[in-house]
RNA sequence: CGGAGUGUAGCUCAGACUGGUAGAGCACUGCCUUCGGGAGGCAGGGGUCAUGGGUUCAAAUCCCUUCACUCCGACCA
């Protein structure tokens, strides 16, 4: 391609809505313009890049068997009626009516059309299993929007769903998909792990994401430092504290005063303790089926300087799913004070405590009575508890759960996600097949998405510098930048630049030659081919030419090297791998 | 959905407090010079100052409405 053909649309100011740095490159190097909130046009040189990760996904998935289809952007109502999402999901769901009064959703997820494909196309065991994908448009209307094409409301998934008689078969194909994924982040070169996951509505049993590692990635990932352990935040545990002797009290319990001392930093400070010698009290709603006027509450008990993990809490015995959190207003009406003084002495609603704080003794904690606290409390003496629970965000430090090594968390960019959906969808939509001993059998499911046009996004957070992005070769969306200098002064500059692209191009090699006119000095293209990070660079000047020689440089590197005019084309050969 | 903020040229922004002919830089067009790291000169084109209403002799500017967008938080397969 020629520049002089191209749209080239680059630009010095960095837009003023761009926050992270992938999103600003991605504006300045003119691969994408945002068209609303969370909606954006791909250019044409964001679209090679975007066309070339959707290829690796694709080979490799074609590689792993599974079969592409492309299914509607826009769905039928009734399909989401069925599985009972259509009022589950909130306002993400973008809905609307059709001329006829019909209602149609963007599609978010294809969970339901795919079951409603298979369970009418296949009939018999002997088909399965099955794992079929396409490339598609999501629509899901994000509260939220932001960081360009990393949560856009309109984005490019990967989704396939496998189906399967039982659930060892299930488990193969998990299995494959897993290491499928390694190989499809792998060939984008990203810096990436694999952790368990929460599969959260979507529903199912086990779960894994894959993420690339980034400063800028809006999830917290924690791994072990020496095994295999690793997950995200929302399910990540710690090694559960060894039995201490719970029965070691030393002090006996105090009342005293703590005005206007609500947080556990002004109590601790207050009281000239360490926050972990407190523990804090968490009202949140129980679970309950009739819809009683008060509703009835439960107490989360944590250590002080422990952070409560919602999703973890959200899953306990007893406690309302998804967590929510008590009103003042219910507080005051059942306990008698208002949060910052709430403790589990004489506390009249069911305890539930975190493991850590159930190891603590001679510890502070709310009196249940404004602006006073107790000191000198101890469990077995001073308290009843229900049950002893994991329901705290890890730290880092914690020991790992499997007993090797200490747990580091990191950010990370969700780029990956496979699912064990079990029979989910395929038993709310009736979707059966016969066994071998024809017998009408509920499928077994699978989900495994990947974010194709974040995996973009995504890869410039992971490379780039000062002056642009900087593309693995795999994803490039040129591998080989020609420039012309002094073109004007000595004709055979050109004549060689036209050569060498011809002869790249013969050998598959994508150049982009930069043909603009005199009025475009070197430095914008120096400037702009750096931008948009083109990883191999060719000079062509008349000064080189005098000794037959062509410049090459690697966008990575400091300097440049001078080549044999002839030897030019065999050298990016060797080194351009895709 | 709560809190905060911003809408003026394609982009980045000034002008607003204190009402009085619409501005700069970049980008774009033409000519001249320059030519290995975002060149210089001259001359141009381009804006219903988000929208609707109000106050006023006069509104980009003051007041109100609506909309859009951004940030923080909550939320999120």
């Amino acid at each position: 391609m020629r520049t002089s053909l191209y749209l080239l649309a680059t630009t010095r100011e960095t837009p003023a809505d761009a926050v992270v740095v992938s999103h600003q490159l991605m504006l300045k190097a003119g691969l994408i313009r945002k068209l609303a909130a969370g909606m954006y046009t791909w250019l044409p040189m964001g679209l090679r890049v975007l066309h070339k990760v959707t290829n690796i996904v694709r080979e490799e998935m074609n590689n792993a068997g599974a079969l592409e289809v492309s299914m509607p952007v826009v769905q039928p109502a009734e399909l989401w009626q069925e599985s009972g999402r259509w009022d589950i999901m909130g306002d993400e769901l973008q809905r609307f009516k059709d001329r006829h009064q019909r209602d149609f959703c963007l599609g978010p997820t294809h969970e339901e059309v795919i079951t409603d494909l298979v369970l009418n196309e296949y009939n018999s065991y002997k088909q399965l299993p099955v794992n079929i994908y396409q490339i598609q448009t999501k629509f899901r209307d994000e509260r939220r929007p932001r960081f360009g094409v990393m949560r856009a409301r309109e984005f490019i998934m990967k989704d396939a769903y496998s189906f399967h008689i039982d659930k060892t078969s299930l488990q193969q194909t998990y299995d494959q998909m897993y290491a499928t994924y390694q190989r499809i982040f792998t060939r984008l070169g990203f810096h990436f792990r694999a952790v368990l996951a929460d599969s959260g509505n979507i529903g199912g049993s086990c779960s894994h994401e894959f993420h690339v590692l980034a400063d800028s990635g809006e999830d917290l990932i924690v791994f072990s430092d020496n095994g295999d352990y690793a997950a995200n935040m929302e399910m990540a545990s710690a090694l559960a504290p060894a039995d201490l002797d719970v029965s070691a009290a030393t002090r006996s319990m105090q009342k005293v005063a703590t005005p206007d001392s609500k947080s556990i930093e002004d109590v601790a400070a207050f009281l000239q303790v360490q926050p972990s010698a407190l523990i804090k009290t968490l009202i949140v709603l129980a679970e309950t089926d009739t819809a009683s006027v008060q509703p009835s509450l439960i107490a989360l008990v944590l250590r002080g300087d422990h952070q409560l993990n919602e999703i973890k809490a959200g899953k306990l015995e007893g406690v309302r799913s998804p967590l929510t959190f008590a009103t003042d207003t219910d507080i005051q009406a059942t306990l008698g004070c208002l949060p910052g003084s709430i403790g589990p002495v004489h506390l009249n609603i069911p305890i539930l405590v975190d493991r850590d704080a159930a190891v603590l003794s001679d510890f502070v904690c709310g009196a249940n009575s404004d602006g006073f606290h107790l000191r000198g409390v101890n469990w077995k003496r001073d308290c009843n508890y229900l049950r002893v629970e994991d329901m705290r965000n890890v730290v880092e430090g914690d020991l790992s759960p499997d007993g090797k090594g200490v747990l580091s968390i990191k950010r990370g960019i969700e780029v990956g996600h496979i699912f064990q959906l079990g029979n989910k969808y395929s038993k709310a939509m009736n979707a059966k097949v016969l066994d071998e001993n024809g017998r009408n059998t509920v499928m077994e499911m699978g989900c495994y998405g990947i974010g194709v046009s974040r995996i973009v996004a995504a890869a410039i957070e992971q490379c780039h510098d000062e002056k642009g992005i900087i593309w693995p070769d795999n994803i490039a969306p040129f591998h080989v930048a020609i420039i012309p200098l002094n073109a004007h002064k000595a004709p055979q500059v050109l004549e060689v630049c036209e050569q060498l692209y011809k002869e790249l191009a013969a050998v598959g090699i994508e150049v982009l030659l930069d043909d603009r006119d005199r009025k475009t000095s070197p430095g914008v293209k120096f400037a702009d081919m750096e931008l948009i990070g083109i990883p191999h660079r060719l000079v062509v000047s008349d000064r080189g030419l005098e000794s037959g020689a062509i410049e090459y440089k690697h966008r990575t590197k400091p300097d440049s090297e001078m080549i044999a005019q002839g030897e030019v084309v065999k050298y990016l050969r060797d080194l351009i791998k895709c």
